[in-house]
DNA sequence: GCAAGTGCTGACACAAATGTCAATAGCGGG
DNA sequence: CCCGCTATTGACATTTGTGTCAGCACTTGC
C-alpha cells in the first residue's frame, strides 16, 4: 500500500497510470508551455521535446493535437493574437467618456501592458520576423480599428469641448506611433531602461511623459 | 580553345579552377550574404549551407573565417552594430546648429532610415529575442550617448534663443521613444503601413508628422 | 621556382529535431 | 460491462544542419 502510493506519487513516468485529458484541454496547455519557452528563450526555445517535458507528455502528443510544429506555432499566434486584439479594444472602450488626461496616460500604459505581458510581442515580432505575418489578418486589420475607435472618441470629445474636428490622418499617425514605440519598447524597451539606468519609477515616468505628449498634441491642435 | 573557354565561364563548379580571396575580403562577403538572409528570410535564413552557395563556397569555408555558426552570427551583430552606431550619430552630428524644424525632420528620417535599412532593426531584435544582448556593447551605451549629444545640442539652442534650459529626463525620454518608435517601425512599420493603406508619401508624412511632434514639444516647453 | 602559409574543398561523422507508426489505455455511451 | 473512440506512448525513420579532417591549390617571400 505505502508502495503503491509512493510509487504513484514520486514516480509517475514509470508508472502505468496515463493522465488522459480532453483535446481542448490538452491543447490549451501545451500552448500555454510554448508561450512560455518564446518568451523565456525567443523563437529558438519552441522545442517540441522541450515543450512535451514542460507539459509532462511525449511529443508525438503535441503532433496529434497540432498535426506538425508549424500547426503549434500558428495556433499560439492566432490564440496571441486574438488576445491582444480583446485586450487593447476593451482598454480602448472601457474608458470612453471619462476624464480624458487619465485616459491617455491608462490607455497608453495598458497597451505598453499588453505588449509586454507574456511574450505578446516577442511572438510578434517572430510572426514579422519569419514572414509569417500575411497568414494572419487579426492583427492586421487592428491599428485601422484602433485608429476608428480612437477617431470616434476624439470628434465626441471635440464636439463636447466646443473644439474644430480633429484631423483624420492626425488620429492615424497617433494610433500608429503609440502602437510603434509599444512595439519597440517591448523589444528593446529593457535594454533602453537599463543603459539609461531608469528603474521601475522611471519608465512609468517615461509612459506617462509620451501620454501627456499625445494629450498636448490632441489639446493642442484641435 | 572554344571548349575551355566555355567551360571557365558557365561550369566553374566542375572546374579545377578556385577562386582565393584575402581573409578580410571573405569575411566580408560572408558577411553580406549571411546579412542578406536575415534580412530575406529571418533567422532561420541563416544556414551555412545556404550562404556557403550565395558567396560560391563551400560551407567549410565559413567555418573555416569564423569558427561556428555562432561565430558568424557574433560578427555579424558586431558589424551591423557598429554601422548602426556610426550613421545614427553622425547623422545627429552633422547638422549641429543649422535650422531646427529641418533638423528634427532630417535626423528622425535618418534614424528610421538607418532601422529600416537591410535587415539592421531585424538582426537586432533577434539578438534580443535570443538573449544576445548582454554580450554586445555597442549597442548597449547608444541611446546614452544619444540622449547625451541630443542635451548638449538643446542646450546651446536653449541658450541662442534665450530660452530656459531644457530637462535632462526630458531629453532622454525624447531619445528612448525616437528609438523605441523608429525600432517598432522597422519591424511592424510595413503592415501598418499596409493596413492604414498608406502610401510611400504617407509614410514620409508619419515620419513628418513625428519630427513636427517633438519639435512642437521642444518649442513649447523650453 | 620552390617552400611555407593558408584559403578552400569533398567526404564523412554526429547531433538534434521533426515526423511516422503500431500499439496501449483511459473514458463515455450503449 | 463491454465496446468503440481517441488521447497517448515508445521506438524508429528521416531530415537537416553543424562541425571535423586530411589533403589540395593559390599566393607570397625568398
Amino acid at each position: 500500500m505505502a508502495d503503491a502510493d509512493t510509487m504513484v506519487a514520486t514516480d509517475r513516468k514509470r508508472d502505468v497510470k496515463r493522465v488522459r485529458r480532453s483535446a481542448e484541454e490538452a491543447r490549451r496547455l501545451i500552448l500555454d508551455a510554448a508561450e512560455e519557452r518564446l518568451a523565456a528563450q525567443g523563437p529558438e526555445g519552441i522545442r517540441l521535446q522541450d515543450i512535451a517535458r514542460d507539459v509532462g507528455i511525449s511529443h508525438p502528443a503535441i503532433l496529434h493535437h497540432f498535426e506538425s510544429r508549424e500547426g503549434l506555432v500558428r495556433a499560439l499566434i492566432d490564440r496571441t493574437s486574438q488576445q491582444l486584439r480583446e485586450k487593447i479594444l476593451s482598454a480602448l472602450k472601457s474608458k470612453q467618456g471619462v476624464e480624458e488626461a487619465l485616459d491617455a496616460n491608462d490607455i497608453i500604459a495598458n497597451v505598453f501592458e499588453a505588449l509586454s505581458d507574456k511574450g505578446t510581442a516577442r511572438l510578434l515580432s517572430w510572426m514579422l520576423l519569419t514572414g509569417r505575418a500575411a497568414e494572419n489578418r487579426t492583427s492586421g486589420a487592428l491599428v485601422t480599428e484602433i485608429a476608428d475607435e480612437l477617431h470616434t472618441q476624439r470628434k465626441e470629445s471635440a464636439l463636447t469641448h466646443d473644439r474644430p474636428a480633429p484631423d483624420r490622418e492626425d488620429t492615424l499617425f497617433i494610433a500608429m506611433l503609440t502602437a510603434s514605440a509599444a512595439f519597440g519598447d517591448a523589444i528593446i524597451g529593457r535594454e533602453l531602461a537599463k543603459d539609461a539606468q531608469l528603474d521601475q519609477a522611471g519608465v512609468a515616468r517615461y509612459r506617462a511623459w509620451f501620454a501627456k505628449l499625445l494629450y498636448d498634441h490632441v489639446g493642442d491642435k484641435h
